[in-house]
RNA sequence: GUGGGUGUAGCUCAAUUGGUUAGAGCACGAGACUGUGGAUCUCGUGGCUGCGGGUUCGAGCCCCGUCACUCACCCCA
């Protein structure tokens, strides 16, 4: 019989890995509460037909990449697909709920994991996890954004046409299904094509002109940093107008911590009134690649307070009592439960990093005290042990 | 879906040109005059060498296949 394993792509989190994670996910929680979003969680799967409107079908996510099932043999019941992205369940549950209805313009921000069916490499998996924002119904000037791309893309097709022998032959099949993603090539021949492309910016209509000059302007005035890329193309076909990413020079191929953009026309597009939006998503799994090598220290890992051990086995009931009592009244507490020995035991509460130890042996009985050891500075102290109970201080 | 690299103990790695019972460090467990941790020392558990075939007197090592992991293409966070 083959041995059962973790799937391909996805892993398991293990105990001594979970305070990152909380850190990560802790961190995005308060700052995107900080800057005014609220959290909204939707289901892990959706219909098909969502993706399929949203992303686009240029997009491999929709050709190939998405983990679709059927589960009834029922006509009328639809396909459904795990979530391959979240901006469309966003805008689907935004929609749906008649959010625009109630606050037309709507900060929402959400966690969660995402599934692809691709090939796993450096910061690529098949169960990953996006944490991002989409601000949702902002006024929108641009009804016509889809003007400029469809002009650009007549544009650098006309460019490129007379160049398309010299071109690898990824591009030559690009130019038929997705012009824009010969920009972002990294074949040095295409890279010398493509240096003197056509500039998107002098292709924009007015109203996206503005736009555009507005945000650098809002940019530099506030003194953030940021870089213009002239390359930088985006995968899902929602995007309009600005599209944005931040890179991690220590991620590899997969070198993207974050990307989004503007998306004017899908809420019009899943049914809803014609309402702009913006949207981010970060990858938790390619930061915390990113902070492991940035060797920024881990959250320490939560440790008990006290740790009980026996002299002798017959003393581990009043051991669990006293367990029971300290967890009741909010102080971690654990025993050994396998009768070891003394030094065994010691060595147990130091390797959980406990910080006291209490003992108890005939000693402790008569008296009705308890032994109490500070584990760092390694001092005994003797206490009343009906008093500690009722009122434990260290 | 395509290509490269790697598979030996829980982890990191050894094992002369193919040659006996596959080793070490770390980790884990027990102990060092028995009521006390970390340091040191001693002992111990632990491997169908990824799996399946082939060549050979003999394979961890060579050949073929397969699977897994990994990096990259593709695509994307």
């Amino acid at each position: 019989m083959k041995e059962i394993k973790v799937p391909t792509g996805t892993s398991d989190i293990l105990p001594e890995q979970i305070p990152l994670w909380r850190y990560v996910e802790d961190t995005v929680r308060t700052v995107f509460e900080r800057y005014g979003y609220s959290e909204i969680r939707t289901p892990i799967f959706e219909y098909t037909a969502l993706f399929n409107r949203a992303i686009g079908d240029t997009s491999d996510i929709v050709e190939k990449e998405m983990y679709t099932f059927n589960k009834s043999e029922t006509p009328g019941e639809d396909s459904v697909t795990l979530r391959p992205e979240l901006t469309a369940p966003i805008v689907r549950s935004y929609l749906e709920n008649n959010l625009p209805k109630i606050k037309q313009f709507q900060k929402l921000y959400y966690c969660g994991p995402l599934f692809r069916y691709e090939r796993p490499q450096k910061g690529r998996r098949r169960q990953f996890t996006q944490a991002g924002v989409e601000a949702l119904g902002s006024t929108s000037y641009l009804l016509d954004a889809d003007k400029c791309r469809d002009a650009y893309r007549d544009t650098l097709k006309k460019y490129l046409e007379p160049h398309l022998p010299q071109l690898c032959g990824n591009c030559q099949r690009r130019f038929q299904r997705n012009v824009f993603r010969i920009l972002d090539c990294k074949t040095p021949n295409c890279i010398a094509i493509n240096k003197d492309v056509p500039a998107f910016d002098k292709y924009l209509c007015a109203d996206c002109r503005a736009h555009f000059d507005n945000l650098i302007k809002t940019l530099d005035e506030s003194g953030m940093k940021y870089g213009l890329d002239k390359h930088l193309v985006r995968g899902f076909d929602y995007y309009t107008k600005t599209i944005f990413e931040i890179t991690h020079s220590s991620l590899g191929a997969q070198d993207a911590l974050c990307g989004g953009g503007r998306y004017d026309d899908l809420i019009a597009e899943l049914g809803g009134p014609s309402l702009g939006a913006v949207g981010f998503a970060i990858g938790l799994e390619r930061t915390m690649l990113a902070l492991e090598s940035a060797d920024i220290k881990m959250p320490e890992p939560p440790r008990p307070k006290v740790f009980v051990a026996v002299i002798d086995q017959k003393f581990s009931p009043k051991a669990f009592h006293i367990i029971t009592t300290l967890r009741q009244k909010g102080i971690s507490a654990d025993m050994d439960y396998e009768g070891k020995s003394v030094k065994s035991q010691f060595r147990t509460a130091d390797k959980l990093k406990s910080e006291f130890v209490i003992t108890i042996g005939e000693d402790e009985i008569t008296k009705q005290t308890l032994k109490l050891k500070n584990m760092v500075s390694g001092t005994e102290t003797e206490v009343n042990e009906s008093e500690f109970l009722s009122k434990p201080s260290f």
